[in-house]
DNA sequence: GCCCAGCTTGTAAACGATTACATTTTTCCG
DNA sequence: CGGAAAAATGTAATCGTTTACAAGCTGGGC
């Protein structure tokens, strides 16, 4: 940043007019006579000025800015959501910083400072085990930002959410093996004290109720949404007497992980067992076999949870906002099929 | 970002002292004595105050964020590296915004805006083909930002960069293919006119030369770093009637598409065909079968990059710097494999 | 006792915009 | 043409820091 940039000083200088007519010129535009501004923005052009955000935002009391927080970067889950966001913040002039929650004690404090020093305005979150209060305020000053939770959410918070069916995803799920003709459906989890994971439990369970099929507590194995915990659940299931023909998983890399180990041990995904996942992450139409999987609407995700949060920093009430629900849909590859034996 | 949040001015005013003592014994500690600093110290704490970082940057004239432009957000190969750059960033109280070059105009636009505008003091540029001077200056204002290149480069400009021996890398990968016994290796490259295509396909070449093994030119097939593009090489690759019995894919993704679709004809990797990929993204080691493929120290980059940039934003010359080519590593799995004949 | 150096601290001017308020100019109507 | 309302512009305060400079204080050497 060089210092000889130009400054409102310069243009209005070169223009023959006030600082504050030149700020008007450019930020309303008829409040000012139409022969002035023709002025100010020729000064304007020559002298090739840009605002300066930084005294802007100071001046307004503001970051313009918003802060993503994601669990894990390396998850390609969160991209097209990131992408989603940038949709709705680029044209509105919003940067979008984005941080991990994989947090040791230092990196929280430095996100509860970004708020208390106000460097950004509101936050999308996505960790629901994140410490909200760490972002509500810091320490005794009374600053706080908006945030709006997405994907996941905290029973003990009451921010605004966006979520996708999650329930009903797995409900779709299990529905779709059993029409297969799947009676032993298995469900590799997410990771403990996860609300995803609870959720997708439960959709389990009330899929299974739905086909009038028995939920046996052996065919749940413990994950944790990675690669690695697919691997694994996979020597688990390698391990079962009474394997199910049929599994469930809470995430795509979790499914992917989990058929990584199976096929080399030789068991055929799908026609050992049928694999289906849940996200739709860009890799999966493309995995061998192609996973049947439950796809989240990544993208609008992202852009419904970053015009909640405008709502919220242009002075929505907290409370008077909907929560978003958003659908997920069954994508059919090749990772599922009738159970062996049928 | 309410506006009692307490000010340098409400802490001078609690410990009796200037604003200048309080600042001081923040910001210099030793310039100031014992006993008021531990008064202020005390005020600071029964306050809550912590400094507004728009102020301090209006005053310092920084902005102390830098910007990481990457050509593709969805592209999990950016993940272990932007993590890289905030390990770097963080502790010394950068924020890093992270954009996507894809850009339209009005993207374009917006990030000559955010040195011009001072939101930033640096940028880290992973596309090579994106033009520099768009970065480098804003109409006729002075200002402009350091930038470090990463992994792509381009002939056109002189900014530092790190890059990863792409040339070496692709030899290793066709001397381990040679080594196994094959004899008609084929390539898969990146998108026209990339530099990180062009490199290693001239790293194929050399490592055909080194294995004494003759280049054909029907052998190369155009791809595009994408799983999408992978998926239309095994297109023509299926339809050649002299195929190569390994390939050389200028991506992992690019390496998953190909095999996918192959999968799909009944052709099997390794036993069919070999394949190797380069990058190896998280998903590698658990694609089916696990990917051998070029490992770059993804984290390594980021940190790397992030580290030149401070130094330039310090004021560190551009053509003094060294321009590290880290190296990269073969990681052997289960995708290559002898030649079916041998 | 005096003077000078070296600590501490305070005063006030930046940084570069926006905007409340005051002032000037224009418009328009009787 | 007079005068009030409306429109255009200017003046200067403000946002919350940092920091150049000035000033006060302390203590040591002579």
């Amino acid at each position: 940043m060089r210092s000889d940039a130009p400054t409102i000083q310069d243009v209005a200088r070169e223009a023959g007019v006030s600082t504050a007519t030149v700020s008007r010129a450019l930020s309303a535009p008829e409040r000012v006579s139409e022969k002035t501004r023709t002025i100010v923005l020729d000064a304007v052009s020559k002298t090739g000025y840009v605002a300066n955000e930084t005294a802007r935002n100071l001046r307004q009391q503001r970051a313009n800015s918003i802060c993503v927080i994601a669990p894990d970067l390396s998850n390609p889950f969160f991209s097209f959501i990131i992408s989603g966001i940038e949709q709705i913040c680029g044209p509105r002039g919003y940067g979008v910083f984005v941080t991990e929650s994989g947090l040791n004690q230092n990196e929280k404090d430095g996100l509860a400072n970004m708020i208390a020093s106000a460097r950004v305005d509101g936050f999308i979150l996505f960790d629901g085990n994140l410490d909200q209060s760490l972002l509500r305020s810091r320490g005794g000053n009374g600053r706080s930002a908006p945030i709006v939770a997405a994907c996941e959410w905290s029973d003990a918070s009451e921010s605004p959410s966006v979520t996708v069916d999650n329930i009903g995803g797995a409900i779709q799920a299990i529905q779709h093996l059993a029409a297969l003709g799947h009676t032993k459906i298995g469900h590799i989890t997410g990771p403990k004290g996860n609300v995803l994971t609870e959720a997708r439990l439960r959709g389990y369970q009330k899929g299974l109720d739905s086909c009038g099929l028995a939920f046996r507590d052996d065919f749940v194995l413990e994950g944790g949404f990675s690669l690695e915990s697919g691997h694994a659940a996979a020597e688990k299931w390698l391990s079962m007497q009474d394997r199910p023909t049929a599994m469930f998983c809470a995430s795509d890399r979790e499914a992917f992980g989990f058929i990584s180990r199976l096929s080399k041990e030789g068991v055929r995904v799908p026609d050992d067992v049928s694999v289906i996942g849940f996200d739709d992450i860009e890799v999966s139409g493309y995995f061998v076999p192609a996973l049947t999987t439950i796809k989240q609407p990544r993208v609008e995700i992202g852009r419904v949870a970053a015009q909640m949060l405008f709502d919220l920093i242009q002075g929505a009430p907290e409370d008077g906002a909907a929560n978003p629900r958003l659908d997920v849909t069954l994508v059919e590859r090749d990772s599922t099929a009738p159970p062996p034996s049928a």
